[in-house]
DNA sequence: TTAGGGTTAG
């Protein structure tokens, strides 16, 4: 073969190129044979331009006087590949007045450039163009153009769902509940309403565009069909799109793993593992296992779904982890209250030289929080600043959440204020925090202060806002809130919310107002009565006890703290012979106390206290601090209640404080090691 | 021409 030939064959079959070094090769060739061939020049271009040459393409472009369709498209398809999306647009312009005819290759380019420019106006004028050029019934544009449209609909959803849960940092000033205020809400729910009846025209009519250009496709193909489901999927269609994955098979078409990106995530949200599995068979016997998207997903899925054994057995076997998979994975584990796993995974990511992003710092952090492993959440705040993520309002909610868990509410309250922009989340885990501290006035007046931005509270907003009135004694206030639930914002009031009223209303003493809230409930949980039952203890009224541990035995029969908590009931009010009774009862239905314990960590080690065990070195040394403790509490007045205690069902030690062995914490030493070196 | 992961809950 002549070197001639072999030219020519390149020119024809440009597949067969495989580097960048090749085109180059050829490149040569052309000059040196035919360096004035403006086909086999835009041939060329359109070969750099696979290789995403645009240095090299436009060098070549710029020799050509006139040049053809190929050359055109090429280099806008190399424009749109480095980001270039004006200068993509301009070139289309310039090929318009050059009088060339665009074909349909050229528009998926195009279209892309108006989307990643967000200007949905210049969109909708590139397909009028495709319609006036008649190239509306093009398979590659068709799909272009639903792709554009549903990135639209889900940039205005996600607009929208923002503007409705955001609102600007006004928090530094704290106003007193007023009538004017009310006026002023409700002003703003007013305006609020008109924007999202604008909102839902735009959107509604976005998605129209979509499944107007899908019904009118002559043909389709697998990825037609993925581009509504997944428009489907991300607006929370989800009924539509689990039938269009049906549907699908109609037109002889098999879903593939962009099918299952979409469908997975629906199950995840459904918590329907059953169909979940299906989709992981139909993933393995079709290979997609493999795909390191489809594995992040199965992570992701079991995760919501509780099976953590099967998110970890995936992501075990995945052949390649990214970044993803790996945030896949922390969050998994976390938000199963695998905290110790989760942060061991995050200690392999970063040792893996995964590179974390915000998500991973948003997800690990509630690992700290919970665990209240203060140093490491310090820590890792120190990162996130040096890498410059705090202003990220998923990682700035974590870190308010962390530090006010872990007992500093101040820095807490100092993040939230830095905040540029509060969502219902961030609002939520400051309310929360003043809650659990005590501080009652602030957590009170943030959530006043919240409506009064126009933020909508929501179900976990009102249980943070009635924790908070639960321990202040706030009853009328309380009331109000829990009113104002269903009146207001038309949610129905939980078992939290239930749990937080009867907490309160028993504690200031008001029993049977309680326990007519709780009556009133549709299926009134163990948990809520058990409140009611401590309250009724405290308050000496062993009567209505009684009553209420039949009510949480009807619902929950084994009920260990009831049982507990009746026979101490009994003790107190020296009716040992129903004691002994309900003891006697509990050993024969095997209902044992689950043991307790609490920890403390010193320096690297945590030690935690378990009743009746001697074990610890320290055992003396801790066991007469905590008598001066007593003492010095008693000096100040504190009476210890022992009546009950004394009675307690499985425990015959008078003072259960023992201590047990060191429970070890994965080392934030080493991660701390890790965070300076690799990514500063 | 199409894809996956995140913060708040007595």
């Amino acid at each position: 073969m002549t070197s001639q030939t072999i030219f020519r064959t390149l020119l024809e079959r440009p597949n067969v190129i495989s580097s960048k070094y090749q085109a180059k090769q050829l490149h040569a060739q052309i000059l040196k044979l035919e360096p004035s061939s403006p086909a086999h020049l835009s041939r060329l271009i359109s070969i750099y331009s696979n290789f995403n040459l645009l240095h090299e393409s436009l060098f070549v472009f710029n020799t050509l006087h006139s040049p053809p369709v190929l050359a055109y498209k090429s280099i806008i398809r190399c424009y749109v590949a480095n980001g270039l999306l004006v200068q993509s647009l301009d070139l289309f312009l310039q090929m318009r007045s050059s009088g060339k005819k665009p074909d349909h290759n050229v528009f998926p380019s195009l279209l892309k450039s108006c989307t990643l420019l967000s200007d949905l106006k210049l969109g909708e004028s590139v397909h009028g163009c495709i319609i006036r050029l008649g190239m509306d019934f093009d398979l590659y544009t068709c799909n272009a153009l639903m792709n554009m449209y549903g990135k639209f609909q889900k940039v205005f959803s996600d607009k929208f769902r923002i503007e409705q849960n955001v609102s600007l940092n006004q928090a530094r000033y704290i106003l007193p509940q007023t009538n004017a205020n009310s006026t002023i809400i409700n002003q703003r729910y007013s305006k609020t309403n008109c924007r999202y009846m604008v909102e839902v025209d735009r959107r509604g009519s976005i998605m129209d565009s979509v499944k107007r250009v899908f019904e009118m496709m002559p043909k389709r193909d697998v990825v037609s069909w993925n581009t509504v489901i997944a428009g489907n999927a991300e607006t929370g269609k989800y009924e539509e799109a689990l039938m269009m994955v049906r549907e699908m098979g109609s037109e002889n078409l098999k879903p593939d793993s962009f099918t299952l990106s979409s469908v997975l995530p629906i199950l995840a949200e459904y918590v329907d593992v059953h169909k979940g599995k299906e989709i992981h068979g139909y993933a393995i016997r079709h290979g997609f296992d493999n795909d390191v998207f489809i594995g992040s997903s199965l992570v992701d899925m079991y995760a919501k779904c509780a099976r953590v054994e099967d998110a970890l057995q995936v992501f075990n076997i995945l052949p390649q982890r990214d970044s993803i998979s790996w945030n896949s994975i922390v969050a998994g584990c976390v938000q199963n209250g695998l905290f110790d796993e989760g942060l061991r995974f995050f200690h392999q990511m970063l040792k893996a030289k995964v590179k974390p992003v915000p998500i991973s710092f948003s997800s690990i952090m509630p690992a700290c929080a919970n665990l209240t492993a203060l140093h490491l959440g310090k820590q890792l705040h120190g990162f996130i600043i040096r890498v410059g993520y705090e202003d990220n309002m998923f990682v700035a909610s974590s870190l308010v959440d962390m530090y006010a868990k872990c007992g500093y509410i101040k820095v807490a309250r100092w993040i939230f204020d830095r905040m540029d922009v509060h969502d219902m989340v961030s609002w939520t885990a400051i309310i929360m925090g003043y809650a659990s501290h005590g501080q009652a006035y602030y957590a009170v007046s943030l959530f006043e202060q919240m409506e009064m931005e126009g933020v909508r509270p929501t179900y976990v907003a009102f249980v943070a806002v009635l924790t908070a009135c639960s321990h202040a004694g706030m009853i009328d206030a309380a009331w109000r809130y829990f009113n104002s639930m269903t009146q207001n914002y038309g949610i129905d009031p939980g078992l939290e919310h239930y749990a937080a009223m009867a907490d309160l209303l028993g504690r200031a003493g008001k029993l049977d107002e309680a326990f007519e809230l709780i009556s009133s409930m549709h299926r009134p949980a163990g948990s809520v009565w058990s409140s009611l039952l401590s309250a009724c203890s405290v308050h000496g009224n062993f009567d209505l006890a009684e009553k209420v541990a039949k009510k949480i035995f009807e619902v929950d029969p084994e009920n260990t703290g009831a049982y507990v908590l009746l026979c101490n009931i009994y003790a107190a009010a020296q009716r040992w012979k129903d004691a002994a009774k309900l003891r006697y009862l509990m050993r024969n239905k095997g209902i044992k106390k689950t043991t307790a314990f609490s920890w403390i960590k010193v320096k690297n080690d945590t030690h935690a206290f378990v009743s009746g065990d001697k074990s610890h070195p320290c055992y003396d040394e801790v066991n007469e601090t905590l008598n001066v403790l007593l003492e010095k509490m008693e000096e100040e007045g504190y009476v210890p209640d022992r009546n009950e205690v004394l009675q307690d069902v499985e425990s015959a030690e008078e003072i259960p404080y023992c201590l047990a062995t060191k429970r070890q914490l994965p080392s934030f030493g080493i991660i701390s090691s890790f965070l300076g070196q690799q990514f500063e």
